[in-house]
DNA sequence: CCTTGACCCTACAGTTACTGTAGACATTAT
DNA sequence: ATAATGTCTACAGTAACTGTAGGGTCAAGG
């Protein structure tokens, strides 16, 4: 399918295609007028390259993950390692981000309304223990 | 504090701290030296952004959850809208980093020890529905 | 057949968010 | 006192896009 079409269904801008292909994470196969021709395989990837960058990884992170999606026809012990390597790191993502969500929640329900200059759960912004204090340095 | 102790208490780079000073997102108070004196309040703030980056939020999206932080004393009907809006995206980012998680728990699992070619749970990666086919363009 | 509008191409420049390095001053350790 | 370490500014470089210009391609209507 056409570029265009590729970048609808992933949500992906054109020109980011573009430099995903230049910077060789997927490279589409080419017609004969030169335009490129992106495989329902393409597609996924570059699925998934939106989702993982939308959520911290970076470019060489993905391409990793990609390697895991291309591999798998090879030796699965380093396959697992670096699967096993971002699992962690999703994991801690998670616990983040839920932390963060309890903030915000937090912020929300109970700032609604009125002011309240010192409103303690804004501490907890920067993952700090709510029962710690400030302490000048 | 220096910016040495808030880069070690933060895991952000020095590098890093400077920029965002320059960018004006956590200006720190000076000592009669020149050196940067960052309180525990900055401190925070800085926590709060090397978590937030990691997780995929932009620059801008920072400055706005910051400024939450910081006006608090202010009318609470924008903060409110600000921090729904990015509640919202958390929880997309929850849902997505839960698939993603899920996706690579599968293959660390299944495709441990032997190759399989054709894995399917490899299609999962993308968020693909594991039943649908591929279908030649 | 011709044109017109939507889509595609490459190439080059600009932006965001850092990151590295150099040269100089300040502070701390021996 | 001197050496190591920490900090300063300023400028340059990198990663990951993003915008734009100038031109070719294609499908539909006249």
């Amino acid at each position: 399918m056409n570029i265009g079409r590729a970048s609808e269904k992933t949500g992906l801008p054109v020109r980011t295609i573009h430099y995903y292909e230049e910077i060789e994470l997927v490279v589409p196969a080419r017609r004969n007028n030169g335009y490129r021709d992106y495989s329902d395989t393409d597609v996924h990837k570059l699925s998934f390259l939106h989702r993982a960058r939308g959520l911290g990884f970076s470019v060489e992170d993905c391409r990793a993950l990609l390697t895991l999606y291309e591999d798998r026809n090879r030796a699965s012990a380093d396959v697992k390692n670096i699967a096993a390597a971002h699992l962690e790191r999703i994991e801690e993502k998670l616990t983040e981000l839920k932390s963060l969500q309890e903030v915000l929640t937090h912020l929300v329900d109970s700032c609604e309304g009125d002011a309240r200059p010192d409103c303690p759960i804004l501490d907890g912004l920067a993952g700090k223990p709510s029962h710690e204090k400030e302490i000048a340095e």
